[in-house]
Formats: C-alpha cells, sequence, structure tokens
DNA sequence: CCCCCCCC
C-alpha cells in the first residue's frame, strides 16, 4: 500500500549533470510494516502522471532491487523497476493496518530481490583481475548513478568501428556498443584508452560482466535504446567474458507492426520486421556534404498486410541480398515522413536476415502460406497521388508563414482543403466562342458579341468559369481562383450546362453551388504575389483539383495536427 | 569527451 511518495531531482548528489529525470521516493507498507526507502526506476516516472500512484493505492512490486546508497551511509534502498497500480486509492477507501517503520535489511521483500553472487562458471583470463567475485550481478534495468558496486551480465549486440572526432573540446576516438540482459539494455562507449583496452576484447554476440563503469544520464536526443542512463568505460571498468550465456537474450526488440507506423512520430526510432517482398538494386548516390554512399530500398510486408520502405546504407546497403525473400528484422530504425511514411537505418541499426526468434517463424509461415497472394498496401508512396507530379505538400498557414510565392517565380504547392465558401455571383463569363480564345466579349446588344483580341464580331459565345473559392483547412483559409476545367471539377458540371442553368432555373443554379460547398479535394496550386496600384497580395490560382484518397487524408491531416500540435 | 545517420 502506498503511504505517500516524494520526487526530488536525480542530480541530487554526486551528479555533474543537472538534466536528469525527477526521481520519486515511495514510502509503502503491506499493512504491517512500512518503508519509507524505495525508490522508483525513472521508466516507471509516467505512473505519477495520472492521480493513480496516491496515498493508499494498492500496487503490486513486479521487480525490483536493492542498494546501499553510493554516499557512504548504511541506508539500504529499494529501486522499483517495475510495478503495477491494481487499485486505487479510491477503492480502497483508506489506510489499511497501523505499520510500523521496519529496516530494510530485514524486509522480506529482500527475498524476492535477485542477489545472486557471481559465481563464474569458467576461469577467468589472467589480464583481468576482476572484482566480480565479490559483487552482485544487478539486472541492466536497475543500473543507475547512485550505486558503485555492481557487475552486469550481459550480450553484446551492436559494436560500433573506431571513430576518432576532433572539435574545439578537443579530439580523441571512441567506440560504442550495446549490451542487452533479460531485463533491459544500455548503451556503452569506450574513449582513447580505453577503446586501446577494450576494442578487441568486445565482440558482437558474446557475453560479458562488466562492472565499475560510469553512469550518465543518456542524452534523449540521440539514445534509440530504452534506458535514461548510458555508459562510459573508465580505467577502473572491468569487461571479463562470460562463457556460459544461458539466459541472456540475443537482443530486445519491441517491434512495431508496420501499420501501426502511420500513428508514430515522425523520427522515432523503431524496430520493425517484416519480409523482405522485393529489393532495389545497390545504388551510389551523393549526399549534400559531397559524399558518395551506397544505398538500397527494401519493401517489408508483416501480417498487417501493409509494406514500408526501409532504406540501408553503405555495407549494409552493399552487402544485403533479399534473394528468397527472407524476413528482416531491423532494431532501431528511424521513421522518416517521406512518401508518407518510410524507415531509414542509422548507424546504430541492427539489420538481422532470418533471425532466431519466433517472431521471424510466424511472419514466414504467414507469408508462404497466404501473405504472399495477398493484397497489400505501402504506407510509402513511391509516386504521388494524381498526375504523378512531385506534391509539394503545405499547410494553408505554412503558405503563408514561408512566404509562398515572394520569390521571383510562382512557387507551387498542394494542399487538402474544404471548398468554404464560392462566389457565384461572377462566376461565368461571356468568352469569345474561337477555338483557342478564352477572351472576355462585349455585348453589343444587337445580338453580336465583339473580341477584342481577335478584333472580330460573333453571333454567339461560349460561357467560361472564373470561379473566386475560399478553401480551409484545420488552420486557415485562402482565396483561390479556379479557371475552367478546376471549377468544373469542383461544381460538377461543364461551364456551358451551368450558363444555361444560371439562364433558366435559378434555384437549380443555386443548388449546384450548396451541393458543392463544404467537399473536400486534393488542390495543386500556384501562388505569386501580384502587385496592383502599389499594393501587393498573394495570389493562389488552382492548378488542378484532384479526389481525395483518404489513406493519404488521414495520413496529412495526422501529420498537421502533430506539425501544429509541436509548434503550440 | 561522441551524437555522423545520408537520396528521392
Amino acid at each position: 500500500v502506498l503511504i505517500g511518495y516524494t520526487s526530488f531531482k536525480s542530480n541530487i548528489r554526486q551528479m555533474n549533470t543537472g538534466s536528469g529525470p525527477p526521481r520519486f521516493r515511495l514510502m509503502m507498507s503491506d499493512g504491517l510494516h512500512s518503508m519509507t526507502s524505495m525508490i522508483l526506476a525513472t521508466q516507471l516516472n509516467n505512473l505519477t502522471d495520472d492521480n493513480l500512484l496516491t496515498p493508499n493505492c494498492v500496487c503490486m512490486l513486479k521487480k525490483t532491487t536493492s542498494n546501499n546508497l553510493a554516499d557512504g551511509r548504511h541506508v539500504r534502498v529499494v529501486i522499483v523497476i517495475d510495478m503495477d497500480i491494481i487499485k486505487s486509492a479510491e477503492e480502497i477507501g483508506g489506510r489499511i493496518g497501523n505499520p510500523t517503520p521496519i529496516n530494510a535489511d530485514s524486509m522480506i521483500l529482500l527475498k524476492y530481490v535477485d542477489l545472486t553472487l557471481v559465481k563464474p562458471r569458467s576461469p577467468m583470463k589472467a589480464s583481468n583481475t576482476s572484482p566480480v567475485s565479490t559483487t552482485k550481478v544487478i539486472p541492466v534495468a536497475s543500473l543507475n548513478p547512485y550505486q558503485s558496486k555492481w557487475t552486469v551480465r550481459a550480450r553484446v549486440t551492436n559494436k560500433s568501428s573506431i571513430r576518432t572526432w576532433s572539435n574545439s573540446r578537443g579530439e580523441g576516438k571512441l567506440f560504442s556498443f550495446e549490451i542487452v540482459d533479460e531485463s533491459g539494455e544500455i548503451k556503452i562507449t569506450a574513449f582513447n584508452k580505453e577503446v586501446d583496452k577494450f576494442f578487441s576484447l568486445v565482440e558482437q554476440g558474446k557475453v560479458y560482466y562488466i562492472s565499475k563503469a560510469s553512469l550518465k544520464v543518456a542524452n534523449k536526443q540521440y539514445t534509440t535504446l530504452k534506458n535514461d542512463y548510458e555508459m562510459t568505460l573508465n580505467a577502473q571498468s572491468s569487461v571479463v567474458p562470460c562463457d556460459d550465456s544461458q539466459g541472456v537474450p540475443e537482443m530486445l526488440c519491441d517491434f512495431v507492426p508496420i501499420a501501426e507506423l502511420e500513428n508514430r512520430d515522425k523520427d522515432a526510432i523503431i524496430d520493425v520486421i517484416g519480409v523482405c517482398k522485393s529489393a532495389e538494386d545497390v545504388s551510389r548516390i551523393t549526399t549534400k556534404t559531397s559524399r558518395e554512399v551506397s544505398k538500397r530500398a527494401l519493401n517489408l510486408i508483416d501480417t498487417t498486410g501493409k509494406v514500408v520502405t526501409v532504406t540501408l546504407w553503405g555495407e549494409e546497403a552493399e552487402k544485403f541480398d533479399g534473394s528468397g525473400q527472407p524476413v528482416v528484422a531491423i532494431k532501431g530504425a528511424r521513421l522518416s515522413d517521406f512518401g508518407g511514411r518510410s524507415l531509414s537505418a542509422l548507424f546504430s541499426s541492427t539489420i538481422m536476415v532470418n533471425p532466431d526468434i519466433p517472431e521471424a517463424f510466424q511472419l514466414r509461415a504467414w507469408y508462404d502460406r497466404e501473405g504472399h497472394s495477398q493484397d497489400s498496401q505501402s504506407l510509402t508512396e513511391t509516386r504521388s497521388v494524381g498526375s504523378g507530379a512531385k506534391m509539394n505538400w503545405k499547410t494553408l498557414s505554412d503558405v503563408k508563414n514561408e512566404h509562398m510565392g515572394h520569390g521571383e517565380k510562382a512557387d507551387y504547392f498542394s494542399c487538402v482543403a474544404s471548398l468554404l465558401y464560392t462566389r457565384k455571383e461572377n462566376c461565368l463569363y461571356q468568352a469569345c466562342p474561337s477555338a483557342d480564345c478564352n477572351k472576355k466579349v462585349i455585348d453589343q446588344q444587337n445580338g453580336l458579341y465583339r473580341c477584342e483580341k481577335c478584333s472580330r464580331e460573333f453571333p454567339n459565345f461560349k460561357y467560361r468559369l472564373l470561379l473566386s473559392a475560399n478553401l480551409a483547412d484545420f488552420g486557415d483559409n485562402q482565396w483561390v481562383t479556379c479557371f475552367q476545367e478546376t471549377a468544373e471539377v469542383l461544381l460538377g458540371h461543364s461551364a456551358e450546362t451551368l450558363g444555361q442553368l444560371r439562364d433558366t432555373d435559378e434555384a437549380a443554379f443555386d443548388e449546384v453551388f450548396q451541393k458543392a460547398n463544404f467537399t473536400t479535394h486534393i488542390f495543386k496550386n500556384k501562388v505569386k504575389l501580384e502587385t496592383y496600384n502599389d499594393e501587393s497580395r498573394v495570389k493562389v490560382t488552382v492548378m488542378e483539383v484532384l479526389p481525395i484518397d483518404h489513406r493519404e487524408y488521414s495520413r496529412r491531416l495526422i501529420s498537421n495536427i502533430r506539425k501544429l500540435a509541436s509548434r503550440t
């Protein structure tokens, strides 16, 4: 039962960074005893977001570890790694029992804490006089900067090559790798001397005992792993191979179904698994910084029936073999909004072909049985809807904010918008009947119509449309001009029909506009600043009106809402 | 102490 909790900044002691997440101290009781030295692991901080974690609620502690405080005081703390709130304070309706304080060391809780002493199952290398035999193996997920004596036993999942850097703060070399155990994962970086010491020792896929490294708060901007902290190897650090890898997972993946990618934020780092339905040949491209790099795009499909394009780079692109439509799993790919939704592998991504995991076997079976012949839809549009021209998607407020059309040449953009209002009054004009002339004619009031452009009089004219319309999207509106073809699409009738209608049946004519109102379309537009009598205003001309692809529409809508949300 | 992650 939760008695209460307080928060403190994680930099409260011995931390040289002020940017850590808050830490929450919990005070709990089991009805008989109370304990106040409990700390909520930061990955559970979201439990405090809503009002569920309130005094008198009942929590089930599913995973805990315990430590002495790092400041030398012999205070035992229990770190809560996983916990569920199983009954709200409201449901409990008050305090349970009359608990008395208890010293954590004697708490029954510790019975469940994994305090396994490391008993090396094979002789260690002589060069590593490791302290592991005197420290506890703790779960990777419980690592934090407040404890000093620990050992983790984990598998190396992603080892980088050695990189050098040179900037205003100095220069040096580094390599990094990631480790995983059954509780979680963490990134480890080694610099300079530690590169020399550990680079060749650390091998991809192998299991090690690691201890005495520095922990610091991970910069969320760069982290691709699910851990609030990252590790740096230092002069005291020990990395010792462990021959027994039993129970240590190969990789920690949290696969996102491909269909679900539509709902994830741009730039999210995600894990994905799918059958490689098709793959491009490898090609060479030149980057903005004039570097040459290999790339290869794959199309992955999963049981959601959706396909997404993933781009591999460099060596990964060159060595990839898509023959036989293998199952491909990628840990840590970046979600892009190119073509709607697509994925890009990063340096830190792990690409696994036909991995030995249940998800891969299930996908293989599904694809061979039914998936191969199933209709599929791609989240990545390689060619835009409509006439195939590239869509430069903008919201109406983007057009204003980005001062589109203010340059030498006109700008072009596409938007999804609804007709808010159309000016039916002046939408039709009497035009020159000759084939290539659309000039307005002058009614001579004698049955003849004069075209100034052709310098001729005609006994007839043709109706043409020049429709002013106000377009609205969710954030703004914009007056636009639609000429003949686009206006006909919007109104659903030819200019000729509309002209006849206006002259013969005003109610029917009005109804055409009523019907068109609030219809939603894709508008491809041209925008240009025009100056009239020293007064400048942006003129938007609709070049093409296309029907909505509802999938595309919801994607645009969601993406725009996100964009708007990130601004406010 | 790095933090590069590309193209269309």
